[in-house]
DNA sequence: ACCGAACCGTACCGTACGGTACGCATCCGG
DNA sequence: CCGGATGCGTACCGTACGGTACGGTTCGGT
């Protein structure tokens, strides 16, 4: 009965990183069949092991969440080098980047669990969106205070204007996506969606450049 | 997607009404701890009678999410009289009152329980879309049309006009409170949202009146 | 060669909860 | 006044699953 629960970048030996592995498949194959007696049969592990390593099924769950978080590669912009080209590239790549992670399969499969697991308090929740929307956040902010430092974007706030832009991105995808529907969107779709999505913002947030005609619709 | 729901606007008696409320609340007060057992002391009836009328616990579950989606009062619009200002002010009371619904405890919940149960195929997932999303949109489609008809919008699909218009009232706080965030929108703030959305999705799809200057940020 | 740690597999326990059975009270038509 | 129906309360059953215990095996260190 070890009560030890590190929470900040942890680190696993391989070992323990195939469990949580196989924790996260079958979590996307079938969500709410996480159960410990299937963790372990499917890493070939005892349950022992499994409470010895992390404490109980919540601290599996919380390893699972972290561990995955940890792996979601958001994209790094460097801001050298901007003009009106390369802003809307950047935003635009990072508009695609956010839609095909959160319309993949395995994003969908942890929001749900921690969304089932949040009766307030809770960490679960409070991971995934420390992990997901918030870094998120704070990685595309730089971006786009540059982008009004060059004078290319006006905003007052930059949360505001990110908030906008994620709204933009993904409108009702998430959620659809978290009820069950089969939306199933190829990478032309989520290319045209970030195209679009990156056509809006600027269309709100964009200084009209010397070429007037931006407009979208 | 549909598929038929089964059982449409089922007629309920007051008692078995009187159970679905106490549903409700015990769903609002705690997602996960809404046991047969719970709902039958909450209604004061035994759980006989409870699987006696609907069946088994997903049937009532079912019963509780239909019974209260019915009661989502979306609102309509007249779309008599149609000139800028008045196609400004419906579309921001629809806003308003989707962002004020979405927002709400009841909707969290009921929301959070579809997902819990959402693997794959699943009833309750598409009920509460087909209430919630699908309908709101079939609400929204005929001002948008209309508004077009006037030459007052531009859009070439109104269900790819009425997601943005979704992205952009909801954004991130969906998904933000269903995993726990604590966001308690006031009604000060629902509405200057509800604001903000407005200007911006008609900076989107608005046609240019005479009066030029609608730029907003 | 030996020892202990780590760990696998499996059997086991306790509990929570979905679902069922039954006894009793109330109500209503004849 | 009576018999059936409706429904409340409670006790009960079966199962699934979280968590624990234990014997057997592998392996690294000495």
């Amino acid at each position: 009965m070890t009560v030890a629960i590190r929470q900040t970048s942890e680190t696993f030996t391989p070992r323990q990183q195939a469990v949580l592995t196989a924790a996260l498949d079958l979590l996307v194959e079938a969500g709410d069949g996480l159960t410990m007696t299937a963790v372990a049969r499917r890493a070939s592990c005892s349950k022992e092991t499994l409470y010895k390593w992390f404490g109980d099924r919540d601290g599996l769950l919380t390893a699972t969440v972290q561990w995955q978080a940890a792996k979601v590669r958001v994209p790094l912009v460097d801001r050298r080098s901007l003009d009106p080209d390369s802003l809307r590239a950047s935003i635009y790549q990072f508009a695609r980047d956010l839609l095909a992670t959160i319309s993949g399969a395995t994003s969908v499969a942890l929001n749900r669990l921690a969304i089932s697991h949040a009766t307030e308090d809770n960490g679960l929740g409070a991971i995934v969106l420390d992990n997901g929307r918030f870094t998120m956040g704070k990685r595309l902010k730089p971006l786009l205070e540059a982008g009004r430092d060059a004078r290319m974007l006006r905003f007052d706030n930059s949360e505001t204007a990110f908030r906008t832009f994620f709204g933009l991105v993904l409108r009702d995808v998430q959620v659809r996506l978290l009820l069950g529907d089969k939306l199933a969107l190829s990478l032309k779709e989520i290319e045209a969606d970030a195209e679009r999505a990156t056509d809006q913002f600027l269309t709100l947030y964009g200084v009209p450049a010397n070429k007037p005609d931006r407009a979208q619709r």
